[in-house]
DNA sequence: GTTGCTTCTGCCATCATCTTGCAATAAGAA
DNA sequence: TTCTTATTGCAAGATGATGGCAGAAGCAAC
């Protein structure tokens, strides 16, 4: 799951564990679980561990707001975000996947799907009431 | 310019000065050039009145790294950035628009053109070297 | 199983961005 | 011109993220 020339620690094993059982987490949030879980795990190491495992193309990062989240990485790399509750939705999409191609074949900026945080990002707005307006 | 209930004063309009001679700016950004104009404006008025433009609707804003930047609204609400240099660029492609419409139409999320942050953003690198690592 | 190198973690301080409270100011209407 | 109220400036603080450093632990070699 993580043979990258990284070692496997508790802190990560910890991080990608909450990270496979919700998608899509902001690394306070990550941390506020970890601490619900009785694990004790320092926020400036698990933001080390996610800029860790984003820099090996584990996780991905979408930014939500002001914040940056973070998804496995096997999942999709589109996605939609709610500007209002920073809910983030996998995009399943045809286009967004054409669009990549486009923007690819333009030539200014290439987007790559491996990379930590390459990806097509829709915001709007959930439509009706929004989860949690966290 | 800004009918929309607000009040005319100095600091905004020095801040969509600023926002229109160079679009897709930071708030910090727009501080720094507005003080190298002489312009002596608190960071937290740019903020607040960033906040103020993007409610109304005259400016979006994008999402960059960690920070937000801030485009006139009337530019094209579809962009790509630069994961490495925060490079922000327009981005006209039907596609972008036909993936806002598949979006809309599936339910979930609404994008809202008008909207203060609602768009396609893809993510990526620059192609060759970026302008400036900022 | 033991040893040792190197990575990783935890703690701390620091930075940057952004927000909020409050008094003073000024825009716009009467 | 006067008055109401939105807006600004200043200060303090919240929040997210980063970097340094000493100690702990993973992993490989023996």
């Amino acid at each position: 799951m993580r043979g990258r020339g990284g070692r496997t620690t508790a802190p990560r094993r910890a991080v990608l564990d909450t990270l496979t059982k919700a998608t899509h987490l902001s690394a306070s949030e990550i941390s506020a679980r970890l601490t619900a879980d009785d694990v004790q795990i320092d926020p400036s190491t698990v933001h080390r561990v996610l800029s860790a495992l984003a820099d090996a193309g584990v996780v991905h990062t979408v930014p939500v707001n002001g914040t940056t989240t973070y998804g496995m990485a096997d999942q999709a790399h589109h996605h939609t975000v709610c500007n209002q509750c920073g809910k983030v939705r996998q995009l399943h999409h045809d286009l967004a996947e054409a669009l990549v191609r486009a923007v690819n074949a333009d030539g200014t900026v290439s987007v790559d799907e491996d990379g930590r945080a390459g990806g097509v990002v829709v915001y709007g707005r959930c439509t009706g009431a929004c989860p949690t307006p966290a």
